[in-house]
DNA sequence: ATGTCC
């Protein structure tokens, strides 16, 4: 027997010699040429039966594993062009952020997708992107700061009762930012989400509770705010009258419990798909039927209802310092994956820095540390996934605003609003963002805004370079 | 986004 026959049978690579090794012992033993062809024929039909042991064990284990590499491959093979999705203000987005969609758009997993006019590039799946995928999580499709999300209160006070003075104490007083900061232990307040079972049912998250725990009610740094503001009602809604309202938004997230989440499971999804084109690498994903997709869709899930009980403490430790019960209150996640019906199939939609807008809902889209936040109520537009924009968008990433953008320029355009700010970096400077008008502009269609915020004092984290 | 390695 030589190798031709052998290569003419479909065999490769490695497999051709242990092939021909295997039909001289065969052909050694006395089996006849026809015969020994028919026996590797079996092998090659159903190799699994043949891996126990025997003559044939060595090839019937390459077999398996070129057959397994294959398949891998094929799973993970990109369309050769990506499906149709909407776009929101397509003159508000970069060439950059449109060419991460279209990748997005050519995942074997994918079934629809949708770009927002906030959108800008960000790891994988740029932010601002909508993607529904059929049976698979993204872990990159949801991003870094799992939960990421919005809290307005509405307080039964007069804005302007509430002096600059009183507001910055209390902002310093009750808030915490920067980057791995938590609250003093003696001020460290309890949630029913630290005493919930699910932080035993996975070694990951038993190790991050500590740091869950002691970080609970905390800010974080980066675009996250706590800004006290007015809430302007033109007609009565959010079960209030109209008129004008003193209120607290609040952006924050999962902090570092939901980042180490993120940077475990999108590098646990990267082992999984070692065929993955390297242009999607940030979009690998995981299967909802393996045990690793199953544990990134608890783990995420609890990172959701952890950054929204942050947001709460936020809200209660002002509203008791203020002494006063909230009238009226909305809140948003916005870096979170959804099962949601599209098309009357079940998908996983992914949204990573866009607003839930089914028909009805509330939601919250801020704007910059000096330019209004909208309440908006969802109009459930079906290309778009039911989705919106999450705020304004970068129009400058963190290192050009940096090294572009003028303090003083940035000083005059928040003395020009009358808007006090503790802390915030330059990157995070009003120029550093799109009009917040342009983007509500482009999502009439998507939303209508019920009311206005605008803001007064606002604190963020100081960064490296203060405004 | 996060003390840049779970």
């Amino acid at each position: 027997m030589n190798g031709k026959q052998i290569t003419k049978l479909g065999f490769e690579k490695k497999a051709i010699g242990l092939a021909v090794a295997a039909a001289a012992v065969r052909e050694g033993a006395g089996l006849e040429r026809g015969a020994v062809l028919d026996e590797l024929r079996a092998v090659q039909a159903d190799p699994a039966a043949y891996l126990a042991g025997g003559v044939y064990a060595a090839l019937a284990a390459e077999l398996s594993a070129q057959h397994a590499v294959n398949e891998s491959k094929k799973g993970a093979a990109l369309l050769g062009a990506p499906l149709p999705y909407g776009v929101w203000g397509a003159d508000l987005i970069e060439p950059g952020a449109r060419a991460q969609m279209d990748v997005a758009m050519r995942l074997p997993v994918t079934r629809a997708g949708a770009l927002m006019p906030d959108a800008h590039v960000g790891y994988g799946l740029p932010i601002g992107g909508v993607l529904a995928t059929e049976n698979a999580v993204i872990p990159y499709g949801v991003g870094v700061d799992i939960g990421c999300s919005m809290r307005l209160s509405v307080f039964p006070i007069q804005p302007d009762a509430l002096k600059l003075e009183e507001a910055r104490t209390l902002l310093l007083k009750h808030t915490r930012f920067g980057a791995g900061v938590a609250f003093e232990k003696r001020e460290r307040d309890d949630h029913a989400v630290l005493h919930e079972g699910t932080w035993e049912d996975q070694p990951l998250l038993g190790h991050l509770f500590e740091k869950a725990a002691a970080q609970i009610g905390s800010s974080g740094s980066g675009n996250h705010f706590a800004e006290f503001g007015t809430l302007s009602l033109a007609q009565p809604d959010l079960g209030l009258d109209a008129g004008n309202y003193l209120a607290l938004l609040s952006h924050s997230g999962s902090r570092g419990f939901g980042a180490q989440v993120a940077g475990h499971f999108t590098a646990l999804a990267e082992r999984l798909h070692p065929h993955l084109d390297p242009a999607a690498r940030k979009l690998a994903w995981l299967s909802l039927d393996s045990e690793e997709g199953q544990a990134y869709w608890q783990a995420m899930n609890l990172a959701g209802r952890y950054a929204l009980a942050n947001h709460e403490l936020i809200h209660a430790r002002l509203a008791r310092a203020l002494g006063v019960d909230v009238l009226a209150s909305v809140h948003n996640s916005h870096n979170l994956a959804w099962k949601q019906q599209v098309n009357g199939q079940e998908l996983i939609v992914h949204r990573k820095g866009a607003t839930p807008a089914a028909s009805g809902q509330l939601g919250l889209i801020p704007g910059s540390m000096a330019d209004p936040g909208f309440v908006v109520r969802g109009r459930g537009h079906a290309d778009a996934l039911a989705s919106a924009s999450h705020g304004a968008g970068r129009q400058l990433g963190r290192k050009a605003a940096a090294s572009t953008l003028v303090k003083k320029e940035v000083a005059a355009y928040l003395k020009g609003r009358g808007v006090t700010l503790i802390g915030g970096g330059i990157d995070e400077a009003p120029q550093a963002y799109k009009r917040i008008e342009d983007v509500i502009s482009r999502q009439s269609d998507l939303v209508d805004v019920v009311a206005r915020f605008t803001p007064k004092v606002v604190r963020m984290d100081s960064g490296s370079q203060d405004i």
